[in-house]
DNA sequence: AACCCAGATTAGGGACGCCTAAGAAATAGA
DNA sequence: TCTATTTCTTAGGCGTCCCTAATCTGGGTT
């Protein structure tokens, strides 16, 4: 219950804690770990100074809950996170399947003054290169592109997982965030979008991380698929 | 003799000795103490380390000299810093008093492709905003404002001291680099500039951290001043 | 010669973030 | 129900970078 300000690395769980609860997987030391690459006593440490800090509580089950107070600081660093992405691509033209890594070794770094700066530089952009929301609230459910049957016209809205690999395979697809189409075929293997620049395709895996605006639109899923799981022990975000 | 890379805060120290060394300071574990903020036997641990990594050799007079790879790394090191000051005036419109601090910061968190994407947005800028070069081997030598006679035509080359209230105190001054007058005044207290935008007057002190071009010249110093003093126990830089 | 001083060095700690090893608890399968 | 797997937690450490207290050293002072 002290902390004027949360340290680098305690913003840092605070933000993949952020990314967690928003994609719907539990939020528990397990899951924080495997995102993170870290080791299960290492972040159970950190989880104890974040409740003694006030970000987190504990619930009956282990799992874990943002306090008002922890959901705003989160909210407002992974906002912040996705407005620096917004202005490496914008503004110093580096490619949006490099800035995720790039942003989060200098959000830590920039003083209110540098923030201000860039929000003024990148104008009226409400999205990150890669779909999420910088403002609060504007956030499109959609669907997951590899729920949507084919014939099915689509608009991708983002891309839920931000592990570069992925990205640089997604990109390489020739799919971002506004590419609309038709989905031409979808089976176990991969989904294939057909639009006005051509036929972009992707391993059906890679599919449950793209979401998109679909019409007709897929019935929503009973139970949220493990959208960022890289594979068992390791998860991007 | 291992390291990889230097650690930030060996960065740090590798930045503060090129300063010094450049100031014409000696490079000695107190001044370094005194430029840093910090106890001497951190500093002296951390001499160590730099030791022990290559960059740094102690002389029999316990004073400290660079090693070859270790200028090189400091000057580099400060060469970035310079580069993302200018780009943070040119780019961002961030006051130039106030980007040292802001660059000290950002420096150690960027990739060298953040770092390809800022020089080429400051297109051919060759000093930071302070007046330093920040390519290698462009730096007049110059004179102290505060050896210049009254009547000589000057032209402001650079700060040498980059402490942060120095810089707002020449700001509100209206001293920038770049600009030239005429010394209409020089006594124990202060030295006037009249330039086409109005007189610029400094306290003395300050005026032994302006270098200028001036006509005439003053006969160089026999001694250094100690221009990066703030206080007997308080560099700037 | 006894002294004083700045600077260098040694000794002993501390906070933070990370780890491995190993035990405890809970959940899921068979 | 009983075991197997996963998850949580405790214990004990490590590296980096910082600190205070105290001692050592090489010059100058008086």
């Amino acid at each position: 219950m002290s902390a004027e300000t949360a340290t680098v690395a305690e913003q840092e769980y605070l933000e993949i804690m952020f990314w967690i609860e928003e994609a719907g997987l539990p939020m528990t030391g397990a899951n924080i770990a495997r995102a993170m690459q870290l080791s299960p006593p290492t972040v159970h440490e950190m989880v104890g100074r974040l409740i003694s800090d006030g970000y987190v509580e504990r619930n009956p089950d282990k799992s874990l809950t943002f306090t008002e107070s922890g959901r705003e600081h989160a909210s407002y660093i992974v906002r912040r996170h996705r407005m620096i992405e917004r202005f490496l691509t914008d503004v110093l033209d580096i490619p949006w399947d490099e800035v995720h890594e790039e942003a989060e070794r200098i959000e830590h770094a920039m003083s209110p003054v540098l923030e201000e700066k860039m929000r003024a530089a990148i104008g009226d952009a409400t999205t990150c290169p890669h779909g999420h929301p910088i403002v609060e609230g504007i956030r499109e459910q959609g669907s997951l592109l590899a729920d949507v049957e084919v014939g099915a016209t689509v608009v991708v809205l983002r891309f839920e997982n931000e592990a570069e690999e992925l990205l640089h395979y997604l990109r390489r697809a020739g799919l971002e965030p506004g590419v609309d189409g038709t989905v031409e075929s979808s089976d176990e293997s991969s989904v294939v979008i057909a639009s006005a620049d051509g036929k972009h395709e992707v391993s059906r895996s890679v599919a449950e991380t793209v979401s998109v605006r679909a019409d007709p639109a897929p019935p929503p899923r009973a139970a949220i698929p493990e959208q960022l799981v890289l594979s068992s022990d390791r998860y991007g975000r």
